[in-house]
DNA sequence: TTGTACGCGTTATCAC
DNA sequence: GTGATAACGCGTACAA
């Protein structure tokens, strides 16, 4: 516990006198070596050491007017998404147990490490952005900070109040309650739709990526059945499964209006209509999904339904996360630079992006994507 | 570019005036909601909402004393280790291209995709156990401020001085900086020795961990042929070659005092003394590694040196990270519960990791591994 | 080179 | 229920 009787914290006014100099000269001491004498910054920094004095970022921040740190925030929705399975482990009991001599070992049947650890949980999409916007920080030197919170008001103005540029996932709607804070500190967007709103975006090119897969889907493997497995609550959704259609409608084949529903959180109804489809005797060649998540779920689905992959259905995938490689068949998919992509983000939080063409103008960064073919189409 | 002209954040004052009110209702409505009369909050928020209110993180600490944030630090030497490969990627070039229309698409090539992507350099156990402490936070409802930084005595401070309570990867020598500070905020320390200097610790039971390892490559495997690579610079590899050592002792086989240098960091030595020990005629049955990644880099150098892995020579790791599952053959490892680490440090930094024993006293929760048996030791 | 004084925006404590 | 006002700890003009 932290309920230890903890002192007061140490201010410069502490060590000012320890030291015996003003609050200034310790100010200057860390903030401006330079400034300094020799004797001085030395007798400070000594006494600083002695007091355990620890600068308040708050009071900083305060007087500067910033406080260095740039922030991701994923909404609630996106993180039960992404982390669902986590989500559900267990508390763990308390990490003492009084009866015990020295320290407990916690058994490790108590950590849910199988769970935890299961890499179609772990790293996610989101995840391996956030490794590459942190990435990104740590070269500059600056502090990232990750919050996470409803798309209210209240908890978005907190996030923003704590931040001098926030990076987000977006959530439907949220654009609208983030553009109130646009005009104090800067905002980037990852993968939503486009729009002049004053927010920065950082996006995949999903045109070109849905266009190779269906391309290669189309001409290497003769594919002419096709259903699309995803949902059209996001703008990459949306962007994927115009550039499906279009594909399709290319090579003459007519397509459905509406994809496989897959629904990630709540009652899912993937499932669902697969089994309907093969009572049918309807199952196409292909299911392109919207996603790997989508992808490895409805592998899943199609081998319980007794179809082989990729001998009697091919699934092809969009993101590249980890677990598609770990599947079995290997996922086909198209890999968006993730990475890159956070550090874009990062980049443009931090004003070392680049110039922007025109005053007031926000920057659109668009990576390409690229095709990676493995086993589950039948390549390989 | 961050540069356009921001207006200046908009304050309580702001508010208050848009609203007809006070500054402390203001304050009121977003604190204690229930302390005002339903109008007048509901006019407070309303105007916030038009003004694009923010309340002022640094502003509200100062006051409260208190950021409210949990803080993750990793010294930079830890980091360089850690994602080495991805701090040589080079930097993105200009995200808008002035003499496009339009977006720019970022071409592949310049993503660095194939570097970052590597599963060799995330996830890896710093990863993994961030990934818990966030979880935890997110569950808490609190933000994570993740940081890095030398170990100096400003840049330590300096990160202290931000958060509630921190949790650290900690360098050889940093608990005698860090301990000054522990008076005032709450420290934890992932895999450090024991030691009374006031700071919380969360490890993994190594003795255990190596035992078993130990324990099926002699009465499994049979082997009576050991080395151990590793280095000694942290307590886990201490911990580590010590019991790897009391298992031989008992097994009544030589041991060496030196284990195999595995230098992660600057040149190099394991390759070098690997190779030595082929020419000499003595490479042993068993590599017995501190850490999955030495074990992944011994086995390309046992490989390149003609050697087969696990016929020729056995390669064990520890820790069990997701690249020890995607080597050929899969890494025979220990693994740590390391998302439940993480969330361990998160919940004794908040305070809610139940009872300490006697007042003044410190957590220090010990993780049982568990043997994860696979390839690269002949099994399976 | 060093010291003084004020402002930063919020919370909390009082009066009213 | 609402309003005035005093901290909170640091950065920084400005004075010395």
């Amino acid at each position: 516990m932290s309920e230890r009787p903890r002192t007061r914290r140490t201010t410069v006014y502490d060590v000012a006198q320890e030291a015996g100099v003003s609050i200034a000269s310790v100010s200057f001491a860390f903030r401006r070596p330079e400034q300094l004498s020799e004797a001085t910054r030395e007798r400070v920094l000594e006494a600083a050491r002695r007091l355990g004095y620890a600068p308040s970022a708050s009071a900083r921040g305060l007087a500067r007017g910033r406080t260095g740190i740039l922030g991701l925030h994923a909404f609630d929705l996106m993180l039960e998404r992404a982390h669902e399975p986590a989500a559900r482990a267990r508390a763990l009991r308390d990490l003492h147990s009084p009866d015990l001599e020295g320290p407990r070992i916690i058994p490790w049947a108590e950590t849910d490490d199988e769970l935890l650890a299961d890499p179609r949980a772990f790293p996610l999409y989101v995840d391996e952005v956030q490794r590459g916007f942190a990435l990104e920080c740590w070269v500059m030197g600056r502090p990232v900070m990750l919050s996470s919170g409803s798309d209210s008001d209240v908890s978005v103005a907190d996030t923003a109040g704590r931040v001098d540029g926030l990076a987000i996932f977006p959530s439907e709607g949220s654009a609208a309650v983030l553009s109130r804070f646009s005009s104090s500190i800067p905002i980037v967007l990852f993968s939503a739709a486009p729009a002049a709103d004053g927010h920065h975006r950082v996006r995949v090119d999903n045109t070109q990526g849905m266009r190779e897969v269906m391309t290669h889907l189309l001409t290497v493997h003769g594919v002419r059945s096709f259903a699309f497995v995803g949902r059209l609550d996001s703008w990459d959704g949306e962007e994927r499964f115009a550039q499906y259609r279009e594909s399709l409608l290319q090579a003459g084949i007519a397509s459905e209006d509406e994809p496989v529903d897959a629904t990630v959180r709540g009652p899912d109804r993937m499932a669902e209509q697969l089994h309907a489809l093969a009572e049918a005797g309807r199952m196409p060649r292909a299911l392109v999904c919207s996603t790997d998540q989508n992808a490895l779920a409805a592998m899943d689905v199609v081998r319980e339904l007794g179809f082989r992959v990729p001998d009697d259905v091919i699934v092809t995938g969009f993101d590249g996360i980890l677990a598609g490689r770990l599947s079995t068949p290997a996922l086909t998919t198209v890999r968006q630079p993730m990475e890159a992509m956070g550090r874009a983000a990062a980049r443009i939080l931090a004003g070392t992006a680049g110039p922007l063409p025109e005053d007031g103008s926000s920057f659109d960064a668009v990576f390409a994507p690229t095709l990676v073919v493995r086993a589950s189409c039948g390549c390989g």
